[in-house]
DNA sequence: ATAGTAATAGACTGACTGGTCTACTTTAAG
DNA sequence: CTTAAAGTAGACCAGTCAGTCTATTACTAT
């Protein structure tokens, strides 16, 4: 277990792969023909497809909690600011994969929470963490004076994932990132403002 | 096809299973022994898996949108009493299937939107007749004074499907409407709120 | 009564699914 | 140099997939 290049192939190319076409509409089949690895190697570094499935989620989630903690967990920019570049970051993406793929881990949320116990704990695992990040930049926030302080943290970091989440989806069925900006734009108009004095 | 209890047994089993399941995880056969049906008539009412699908949504968007109707648009109750009432429903809902279904439409566009075009513009125009009933329902209560008019009530009410189905994903993950709760609460407290004198 | 069609019935097909199996090659340790 | 383990390779398996086919039954119009 050394030598973890194939390993890495294969849960980058299902990754991919998953982004795009959903678990279930996944073959390892057609993994193995993407990154050119026989079958013999994936049941070798894989018990099952659940548990590659599982290791794609966690590789996922690792490289983007990077993303996520340079972009929110920035000192140098007001909190306010870091999530908007957030946001921005976000329509880039979708942008950038033409309103196809979204959130891979809102996807498979939607898509294996009702069917295995198991994806559903490691995917909520993921949400909460990435709350977690939201929560932190919203408290500074606060402590700065920028946001009120009369909702918890808390309870407006999941609102705020949550609304996220749901704007990406309908992105997807609309082809296009209007929601995404509505979304971010009554947030910071209505939800994110200065307490009155 | 005069006499269309087959085809509707086959609609109806095929959609409380695409609901559980998902489209992709759901095969025929399994529509087929649900509800006692052989194969031969499937084909006869319907030309392909997608054809069926498209029903299934089609219906599924007819039955939904009566609900819709009578909780929206009832005039006897005040605009933002009639959103509670629908946000109670959903809650109820979700409640009924043990957090694992969530909302049809939303499943399936976020399962199939990348797939296949027909299917996107389908959902995507059952969305959009949903995001007009919250409209109207909000043009009603900025008429009445109830909220404030300085957003339009097409943002507004993107603004609220969008996050609404954002909830139910994650409440899904979550196994608990929390979310969905949490979501009702800020969009009352901060969004939908009286405009300020 | 009969002809024609709507609908039922399910065996069957080829393609593909996740997963197993055996054979072979490379690597590392003693 | 030998040996054992790690990794590569792909043929192969049983099961399932969407979809086809032929045969039969039920209904309806003439």
């Amino acid at each position: 277990m050394k030598n973890n290049v194939t390993r890495d192939k294969l849960i980058d190319s299902g990754a991919e792969l998953i982004s795009q076409q959903g678990y279930n509409a996944t073959g390892i089949n057609a993994v193995l023909k993407a990154c050119g690895v026989p079958k013999g190697s994936f049941y070798h570094y894989f018990s099952s497809k659940e548990d590659f499935g599982l290791a794609v989620i966690e590789r996922f989630a690792a490289t983007y909690d990077e993303t996520l903690v340079a972009l929110l967990e920035d000192s140098e920019t007001p909190p306010l600011e870091r999530l908007k570049r957030y946001f921005a970051a976000g329509r880039d993406h979708m942008h950038e994969c033409d309103h196809a793929t979204g959130c891979l881990i809102g996807n498979l949320g939607q898509e294996l929470s009702g069917q295995s116990d198991t994806f559903r704990d490691a995917l909520n695992l993921v949400l909460q963490r990435w709350e977690q990040r939201f929560v932190r930049c919203l408290q500074d926030a606060q402590a700065r004076g920028d946001i009120a302080s009369h909702t918890a943290p808390e309870a407006l970091a999941s609102f705020i994932l949550t609304g996220w989440e749901g704007a990406i989806l309908r992105a997807k069925t609309l082809k296009s990132v209007e929601p995404m900006e509505q979304f971010e734009t009554i947030l910071f108009q209505q939800v994110l403002v200065r307490p009155s004095p």
